[in-house]
DNA sequence: AACCAATGGTTCAAATAATGAACCGACATA
DNA sequence: TATGTCGGTTCATTATTTGAACCATTGGTT
C-alpha cells in the first residue's frame, strides 16, 4: 500500500459515531506508527482535509470537502439526478426511496426521498454507512460485483446488526444467483428491525456496479402485491437512473419483462 | 513536499473550467513525472477521490467527496450556520451576502444568500474560487493572516481579473493596515466589473483567520449611507458567525464602536 | 506531593517506497 | 507509412518514509 493510500485511509476512521479522533487513537486504529500518522495528518491538514479541534487537540474532517463536493456535483450532478428519480420512486411506491454508492467495501448514502402517503416511514440519514452483507442495497451490489470483492468481503467476520442479519457467508453466497436473475435484492430486518428493503444495482459506463437504489418500507406494511409493485417501479427507476448517469446495465441484467436466460460464466 | 501532498495537490487542478484532465496533461500541469501522476491517480481512484470518465480516458473528481462533505457538515455544520447568518445579512442590507473559506492560498465559496429587494443583484456560484488579491474577501483575509502567507502570496505575479484589479504588491500591502483598523476590507470591481464588495474576516478557536463574510452590491447602487449600513451589519454578523462557529476574533480586532488602538507588533 | 499512564509531538539511522527515463501498443492525424 | 500523442508499464536509482525511543504536558490515583 502506498503512502498516499495510508493517508487517505485515515479519513475512513472518522464517522458519525467518532467524528473526531486523537493522534494516538488514530495510530492505534490504523495500525500505523504514531510518528507516521502525525506526519500524514500534517499533510492532510495542510490541504484542509483534516483540522485540529480547538487548540491542539483531536483531529476532525476538514472544510476542503465542501468545496470539492460542490465542484464534483457541479460537473457530475449525480445527487440531483438521483434525487429526482428517488422522488418519483417514492411517490409511486408510497415508501422511502434512497440511493447509495459503493465506496471501497461499504455503501455511503447519496440521497433519499420520503413519501407522505403513510403516517410512518423509514427514516434515512446522510453520512450513514451501509454494510454490504446486512442491507438490501449491499446484496444487490454484491450480486453484481466481481468475485474478488465478494470473496474479500465475505472472508471477514460479518457483524450482526439485528437478530435477523444473515452472517453466514455461504448463506449470502447462496442468495446472489437469484438476485441476479431477479435484478432485485430483498432484505428483511437485516440492518434495522422492522424494515423491509428492496434494492436494485446501478451501473457505470463500463457496466461496473457503482451502487444501488432501494425502497425501504416497514415490515408491517409489506404484502405480496406491494412487493410486486415496488419491484416493478424500482427496476424501472434504477434502469433509468443508470441510463441518465451515462451507464449501461451488463448484458446479463434482466430486462423489464422476466424471461428465460442462459447463465453465463464470467 | 511529501508524497501525500503531491497526490492531494493534484486535486486542485480540477476546476469549473477544467473539470476533467488526462494523465499527460495533469503531469504537465503539476510538473510531476507521468509515471508518478499515474500511480498517485491510481491511489486516489482506489479511495473514490478521482474516477476515470467513461472507458479509460480522462480523470475527474470522484464521489467520495459527497460522503465526506456530508459527514463533515453533520459534525461541523458550518454551511448551515453561515447560511442562516448570510440570509439575515442579506435581508438587512438588501444585497447579496456570501462567505468563503481559506483553502491554501485561495478562498472557496461556502454559502451565499440573495436579497429580493432590488431587480438586480450580484450572482454567486458554488465551487467558485476567489483569489486573495482581487477580492474584498481576499483582502480581509490577507489583513489578518500571518506575514508569511502575505509574503508568499504577494511574491507571485498577480493576475488582473478586470481593469480595476490592483496588481501592485506594494499597493496591496499599503491597504492592509487600514483594513485592520476598520475590521472591513472593500474592493471596487477587482474581481468582476461593477461589483462593490465589503468583507470582514472570520476566525477560528485559535483566532486564526479562516475565511471571510462579504456583501456584494452593484457599484451603481453604492452610496456613502449604504456603505455605512453595510459596514455595521457586516461587522456584526461576521462577529456573530465567528462566535457561533466557536471562534474568537484576535485581541487586535476592532470592537463594534470604533476606538483608539495601539498597534502591536506580532 | 509523588507517581503513573496517558497524551501530542520530535528525532534520526535504517528500510522501504517513490521516482523518472525509457519503452509499449493504440490511436489519430497527415 | 510516418509522426505525434495518448494512457499505461517497467526497473534500477534515489530520496522519502518509517518506527523505536525520547520529550514535555496533562490528568488521574494513591
Amino acid at each position: 500500500m502506498g503512502t498516499t493510500s495510508k493517508a487517505l485511509s485515515l479519513l475512513n476512521f472518522f464517522s458519525r459515531a467518532t467524528p473526531q479522533i486523537g493522534l494516538s487513537e488514530l495510530a492505534r486504529l490504523s495500525g500505523l506508527n504514531k510518528a507516521t500518522v502525525y506526519r500524514l495528518l500534517g499533510e492532510l491538514a495542510a490541504h484542509g482535509f483534516v483540522e485540529q479541534v480547538g487548540t491542539g487537540r483531536e483531529y476532525r474532517l476538514g472544510p476542503a470537502f465542501l468545496r470539492l463536493a460542490a465542484l464534483r456535483e457541479k460537473h457530475v450532478p449525480m445527487r440531483d439526478v438521483a434525487l429526482k428519480q428517488l422522488t418519483d420512486l417514492s411517490d409511486a411506491t408510497g415508501e422511502t426511496a434512497h440511493m447509495s454508492l459503493l465506496n471501497g467495501e461499504v455503501l455511503s448514502n447519496l440521497a433519499y426521498a420520503y413519501s407522505n402517503r403513510h403516517g410512518t416511514m423509514v427514516m434515512m440519514d446522510d453520512a450513514e454507512v451501509l454494510e454490504l452483507h446486512s442491507t438490501g442495497s449491499g446484496l444487490a451490489v454484491l450480486a453484481y460485483s466481481p468475485k474478488s470483492l465478494v470473496d474479500e468481503m465475505l472472508s471477514r467476520p460479518l457483524k450482526a446488526r439485528t437478530s435477523q442479519t444473515i452472517t453466514d457467508p455461504n448463506q449470502i453466497r447462496a442468495l446472489l444467483p437469484s438476485i441476479r436473475t431477479e435484478g432485485i435484492a430483498a432484505s428483511v430486518g437485516g440492518f434495522e428491525e422492522d424494515v423491509f428493503s428492496h434494492a436494485a444495482p446501478i451501473f457505470d459506463a463500463r457496466s461496473i456496479c457503482i451502487g444501488a437504489m432501494a425502497v425501504a418500507a416497514p415490515v408491517s406494511r409489506m404484502t405480496d402485491p406491494l412487493r410486486m409493485m415496488i419491484r416493478d417501479n424500482l427496476l424501472a427507476h434504477a434502469r433509468q437512473t443508470t441510463r441518465i448517469l451515462g451507464g449501461f446495465p451488463p448484458d446479463t441484467f434482466p430486462t423489464r419483462e422476466p424471461q428465460m436466460m442462459l447463465q453465463k460464466e464470467a
